[in-house]
Formats: C-alpha cells, structure tokens, sequence
DNA sequence: AGCTTATTGCAACCTTGTGGCGTTAATGAT
DNA sequence: ATCATTAACGCCACAAGGTTGCAATAAGCT
C-alpha cells in the first residue's frame, strides 16, 4: 500500500479537516494547520505567536500574507473569533462548539498583550437600541499581569 | 492694554491649564488645545480624528508625532484613557473628574471604529488573583452601528 | 533678560495589515 | 488516473498606525 508524503501530512486531523470541508471551502494545508494550532492554544494568539509557533514544525514556513489570509477566513468561516487585544493588535481563537471562552471573563495585560482565563462567569447580554447589529460582547479587563509586573515595578 | 496673540490663544482655558500644571508638568499649546478638544468630544477619538479637527481652525497644524506624544502623556498623566477600538486603533477619551464613561457601557463598531454610548450602567468589577494589577475594566460590546449596517447589507 | 531643560518638529524607521497578480494545487468531472 | 476549473498561495509593493533619535525651540525659574 502506497500513500503520498503530501496526504500523510493532512491525515492525523481528521475532525479539524471535516470543520474545514463542512464550510464549503478547500481543505488546504495552511487551514488545516492554522486551526489546529488554534484548537490546541492556551489562549487567543496573535499572527507573531502563530508564525513563531508554526517555523518551529519541520514543514515550510507558510508566507506572512497568507497566514492572515488564513486567520481572517477562519473568522468569517465562524471557526475562529478575531479581536484586538489591550495594544491593538488582532488575535485569533479557536471558535470551539461549547463556546467555552465566551462563558468566562479574560484579562489583557497592556505591556505584552498576553490574554489570561479568568475562572468567572460573564455577565448576561443587554438588549441594544434599533439598528446596532450586535457581534461579541464581553467584559474586558485591562492591566498587567504578574510577569510584566515584576519587570516593571 | 496689550496682549500678545500667543498668550492670547491659552487664555480661554483656565480649567484646562490648571489641570495640565497640576500634574507638574509644562503647559504648552498643544497640550492645551487636545485636551480641550476631548473634553468637549462626543466619544473616544482616535489620533486621526484629532488631527482632522485640528487642521480645521487657523492655529498652524501640529506635528503628527507632536500630537501621538501629547495623547500618551495625557493617558500617562491620568488626564486621558486611552483604549483598542474594534478595528485596533487607539482611541482617546477625557478622563472627567466625574468618571461619567466609567459608568455606563459603550457599543464599540467594527466597521468605522466608532464608540457609542449606551444608557445602561456597567457591571460590578471582578475580584482578580494574585499579582494581577487592574488598570480597568469595561463591558466591551462589538458588532455594526446603525449606518454602517445600511452601507453593508 | 538669561539659563535650563522639557517639549517640539522633522526624518527615518518599525509593526501590523492590505491589494494586485501570476503561479500552484484542491476539487469535481471525465 | 488524467484533465479542467478556479480557489488559494507566494511574492511584491504599499498603506495605516505608531516609535525612536536628535537638533531646534520655548516654558518656567531666577
Ligand atoms: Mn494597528
Ligand atoms: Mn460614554
Ligand atoms: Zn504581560
Ligand atoms: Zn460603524
């Protein structure tokens, strides 16, 4: 039996595939990466921390331009959710189907932008006047976190 | 009785100045004329905002770099915040002696940035773990304002 | 008025993100 | 298995937002 280096590299992610498919779109290796490192991150991650944690892998890095290609497809495909952090810059998650990160709260440290879990519900929605189509809601805590405050005392 | 045209042009803002001094620092033009203008502002306002409703009077247009500088030392010196709209842009608001913003929420669009206010008040401030250090919290509210939804139907 | 130095203006540079376009490869049909 | 179609990719140049270094200016003090 006889398979190709190419579809040996797209195989160990059958769910993360299927997601991808069931989108309509093309099941390419980019996606296929992108997303599962998405799936399996700590927390939300901005295009410098994928690029680093993808040149790592033994596979050719993926160019710059389409990594955010990739990162803002899987936010209108509604398999990731995009959001600028406490210094304006984007970051992606994994949009899991038990929408666990949306039930709880995050802190956004301003010196690194790093977002940490928080272990506290959120607060309910509220209702929006006429015509405000409403997208995310979430309440945003902004300070430093205990590394960057130990840098900067 | 006469005057000079510069002293001229920081006399009509006496608050302004004292608040500016107060901090210890120099009361210069620049400092006067932006904090003025985001006090008298309807919502946050990102530097290019700031830099369009400046150009409009007859006071030579300050340096773009002047102004980026001005804004940050506001925010440092807790006369300003400073925040990520949706599209991560800063944004720039006066921080009232009142903390009127503090207290309600604001609906934040994706599409031109802009920050509406709501008339609703905020939910009570979480308790954070160890080492964590608060700067601020909000209930951050994303999606489309009323005009952008008609331009993207 | 003169001294000191915080603040400004300017130029160059950086980071994040986007648009155009020819080439490649994922998919459906043969 | 091969072919045709066209979505997706790589590469380039560019835009917007923001920062750094440094010489010139002017706010505050005496
Ligand atoms: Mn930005
Ligand atoms: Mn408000
Ligand atoms: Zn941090
Ligand atoms: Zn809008």
């Amino acid at each position: 039996m006889k398979t190709s280096a190419h579809a040996a590299s797209l195989a160990p992610f059958p769910a993360i595939e299927s997601a991808i498919r069931a989108t309509g779109a093309r099941v390419t290796p980019s996606r296929v990466r992108v997303y599962a490192l998405l799936q399996n991150a700590q927390g939300p991650l901005c295009h410098r921390d994928i690029e680093r944690l993808l040149s790592g892998g033994a596979l050719p890095a993926m160019d710059r331009v389409t990594l955010y290609r990739v990162l803002d497809w899987l936010a209108a495909a509604g398999l990731a959710h995009k959001a600028a952090d406490a210094r304006g810059v984007f970051r992606f998650s994994a949009a899991t189907s038990d929408g666990e990160h949306l039930r709880h709260m995050h802190f956004r440290c301003t010196a690194c932008g790093g977002v940490f879990c928080l272990d506290m519900s959120q607060p309910s929605l509220p209702e929006l006047p006429q015509g405000f189509r409403l997208a995310s809601a979430e309440f945003d805590i902004r300070g430093v976190c205990p590394d960057c405050a130990g840098k900067h005392p």
